[in-house]
DNA sequence: TAGTGGTCTAGACCACGTT
DNA sequence: ACGTGGTCTAGACCACTAG
């Protein structure tokens, strides 16, 4: 079984009472999302079993337990029973796609039946939000690609996509043209970067000319605004994404609680 | 200090190696669930300890402990360390409006700035869907309520409200006037109905003339449609609410991951 | 059969809020 | 000082997967 097993051992601090005071799965957590960051524990692989965590940070089982489990909640780690516990990767089907939030009543925007058309990738100079969200020097630059989606050979989704070109060096059009992966999962294999969650922001807009040909709607035709920037981990933005939706067969779902 | 206290007693089955094998606190975490339905433990007040509820179910605080984690995780408990865990209620300003995802990129459209209008009150023959998810019989009905929303001051939501009239008895206009609460705390109040969780679709769509004119926008224009079903404990619907929100000074916002 | 995660226990102690 | 939830431990056993 492949797998990532590095021996590492660190110390985990035991202090109570001090004065603010962090758990010890909280620690144990953190130095899980360190080695994951550093890449010691790589997407798709296996991590070390509980017993062995829990020997090599000198703690309990039961608290490596509770600390995979909140990563495991948030959907970093994977638990298969009798398996192990896997770095979540975006190349199963399972999770392609999470974050399009695209279905119709009967089925969801899934692989089968998404098809995206690049139409450009070039390098440009950064808004300064953007400039700010990734935390660009003055003389660096962004990438920006323009999409098309169709889904069930319908133009659906358009989006222009933003991220920091000091992470994605030699992210090119043909890469893109080549690769026919989703994007994510791209990301991921060809520059490390794992986009573990998302904050959208949504609205009705009215279709700019440009893309109201492109999805053969009217010019001014409701689309859905979504908005989104993607993090990977430690809270850092790596991509802002600008999409346009349109909502006649598809909706956007959400649950709430 | 109020709380829900009554003494039952009942039995838990510790089987093992069954056909389809169901965890202790599983089965724990389905009783609380009971409670919470039954209304033996009632909205904002404090549950038992988790030392005597492990007394009552005759198991260990840990295996109780873990239930109330996953009810807690769903916002149905709400734990308070020092005090207690208590049942979750609309009355709390932290939850009150906690399914509208209208904001601004300053602040939340919170109980300050909104001011709901109640424009009708009419009990309606169901559709076929009401119908259903309701789970009526041939001959009841459905209450309907059309409001609108401003915030700060801005007609902003026009919505379009149904629930199922055998379980809103003297759901009338008078009380959505008199009672100026947010509509889950009204639900809670007066007809025991606690709504815990919601689906929702969205959609961006032409603005019709009549809720055009409501909310001061020319006729067509883009408003995003979000139809929500509310559902309470046991997965039961008990609300179907069509909204039509205008997304020039708000969005509605979403975390994913 | 061995190794993994999943459940359950009993007990100790800590942090927090109230009395 | 007391009662609540929160953390941590050590150990037992169960359920699942794979060789």
């Amino acid at each position: 079984m492949v797998k990532n097993d590095k021996v590492v051992t660190r110390r985990v601090i035991k202090e109570k009472s001090s004065a603010s005071f962090s758990p010890l799965y909280k620690q144990i957590k953190d130095l899980l999302l360190q080695s994951l960051e550093s890449g010691e524990f790589k997407a798709g692989l296996m991590i070390p079993s509980e017993q062995e965590l829990a020997a090599r940070f000198q703690v309990s089982q039961g608290t490596v337990r509770k600390a995979i489990d909140e990563l495991s909640t948030e959907n970093v780690l994977i638990r298969r029973q009798g398996k192990g516990t896997f770095v979540a990767t975006h190349h199963e089907p399972q999770v392609r796609y999470r974050f399009l939030r695209l279905s119709t009543d009967t089925y969801h925007a899934d692989e089968k039946r998404a098809q995206s058309i690049v139409l450009s990738c070039t390098q440009q100079t950064p808004t300064e939000e953007q400039r700010q969200l990734f935390e660009l020097k003055p003389e660096q630059f962004v990438i920006c690609i323009k999409r098309v989606m169709h889904l069930s050979n319908q133009p659906t989704v358009y989006e222009e996509i933003y991220v920091p070109e000091p992470s994605f060096q030699h992210l090119t059009l043909e890469l893109l043209n080549t690769e026919k992966l989703p994007l994510y999962s791209l990301f991921e294999s060809y520059f490390g970067v794992q986009l573990i969650r998302c904050d959208e922001k949504l609205r009705a807009v009215k279709a700019p000319l440009d893309v109201a040909r492109m999805l053969n709607v009217e010019e001014g035709y409701p689309l859905l605004s979504v908005n989104r920037i993607a993090y990977t981990y430690g809270d850092k933005a790596m991509e802002i994404r600008n999409g346009l939706y349109l909502t006649e067969h598809y909706y956007y779902r959400n649950s709430l609680n």
